[in-house]
DNA sequence: CGCATATTTCGATTCATGTCGAAATAAACT
DNA sequence: AGTTTATTTCGACATGAATCGAAATATGCG
């Protein structure tokens, strides 16, 4: 069910404002950024930006973490890492990867 | 604006039916598979298998190539490659990438 | 030309998504 | 305790996605 898994977190990248949210939050680097500077930088209502945090939280590409009185959000590297490399592996990635028929029971 | 394809090509990656049908065709390697085959081996109905492979190669994941009767599917591999490193430029990769700010002009 | 096979398009249905504003909650400060 | 700031949850709405079966289209064969 690892198929899912990856689904999932693409479909979750796979949306041009949570993208944005996404590589805001990279761009930020280990810091992080907290809710209202994404809002700010992004220009989106704050309910809808928080619902698109959960989806990537829920997903594990971002961690949010109560700094004080705001919530500061990370990227979460292992994930990505992880879905790149399921990319990488199960749907081909170097240049030649045109290996024939593997496992693909017929 | 090369988010916005990035987002539109991980959205189509991003369902699990798709991406069921991705993989199949990236498994089947070079010599692609016809539509047929692949209803038979991932099991849903004609119109639907054909509404998915619509848009994955919209998103440039996939070619379609009429072979006599029957129309043979491909990954279209330089598009993963490209997406993939979008993913590992914009949006981290590496184990280490913990690149604090860097262009975060915060 | 008409039939058989392969695939798509159409129409319909059901459910999910993206978005907002307003109200609720959380945390800190006075 | 009350106020301010930060963020989420709620309710609503419009739009799009996923799915199917049936009908339409395309290709080759007899």
């Amino acid at each position: 069910m690892k198929l899912e898994i990856a689904a999932r977190q693409l479909e979750a990248l796979g949306n041009p404002t949570r993208l944005r949210v996404y590589r805001a939050l990279v761009r930020a680097g280990a810091d992080g950024l907290p809710v209202g500077r994404l809002q700010a930088r992004i220009g989106i209502a704050a309910s809808t930006l928080s619902h698109h945090l959960k989806r990537l939280v829920e997903a594990g590409l971002v961690t949010r973490e109560r700094q004080a009185t705001t919530l500061l959000c990370r990227a979460h590297y292992p994930t990505m890492n992880a879905l790149i490399g399921f990319l990488a592996d199960e749907c081909c990635a170097d240049a030649g990867c045109a290996r024939d028929g593997e496992d693909s029971a017929a």
